[in-house]
DNA sequence: TCCTAACTTGGACTTTGTCCAAGTCAACAC
DNA sequence: GTGTTGACTTGGACAAAGTCCAAGTTAGGA
């Protein structure tokens, strides 16, 4: 996580106290937080750190790709901090939980020439959908 | 489509003129509306249409698997009425376009077991991203 | 220690979607 | 046809998620 903030500094990041809690707060595997939950988790422990600046620390932080951002749901994006290892999510259908996986192959081998239309792709992203243990019922 | 009318009134659908206008709205390929995009043209044609009807009936048509719910940008959800043939997305960072596309085998097998976290998984949703012939630099 | 551009703040605003009480009407029975 | 009724629709209030801005604060270089 050090290593994080050492290279936003080093991209001319000036490192305040809130950047450094929302960093902190987005360290872990397996986090996926939404923008709100940042801010409750931020907020215990820099009580005065307002909305706006989450967002705008959450928008700086996946400009420059140090954190994804996941629509899992088409309601509130979640931040994901694995930004270093490809990886693809696993969602629970029933409490929404989410889990990062990695499947085989590269998943962009998939769609042939004829299927993409002209576009130049860049990258394909896999949810996988299903109920988790604690769901099954 | 007059299928898809039959369909529903064989369900206990009541077939009013805001639901037919809804789902003439919603047909053809490559169809990717918003809320607020069918709301737009189902005005067109029946001016005094609500919101409300317009977010119920896309609702009811996804709860009986007629119409798809797609979460491309985390703004706000497309409706895609191409519900009978399995299809992956093909999305334009530049434009925001999408098409359908057909990739080739079951995303689903490129999950290992190890990797299902005991998940009992029902889907894959793909999303591919690129630039469409018209945003290429 | 001072200066200043960069950062933060709170609140207003927008977009997207949900909810509800009251009014309307499609479809069935006759 | 006509009447009946429960399902459907409506407009407006509300909620959630996110953006924007002018004014105040501050990190870090000089």
């Amino acid at each position: 996580m050090s290593d994080l903030l050492e290279r936003l500094r080093a991209r001319g990041w000036r490192l305040t106290s809130q950047r450094r809690v929302v960093a902190e707060v987005l360290d872990g595997e397996h986090v996926h937080l939404t923008a709100d939950e940042v801010h409750a988790r931020a907020t215990a422990r820099l009580p005065e750190i307002s909305r706006a600046t989450v967002y705008n620390t959450l928008g700086e932080l996946v400009g420059l790709g140090e954190v994804l951002e996941v629509a899992t749901d088409g309601r509130a994006k979640r931040y994901d901090p694995n930004a270093h290892r490809a990886h693809q999510h696993l969602v629970c259908s029933g409490c929404g939980a989410i889990r990062d996986v990695h499947p085989q192959g590269d998943p962009l081998a998939a769609l042939p020439a004829a299927e993409r239309f002209g576009f130049t792709i860049t990258a394909a992203e896999v949810t996988y959908r299903g109920l988790c243990p604690n769901c099954r019922p």
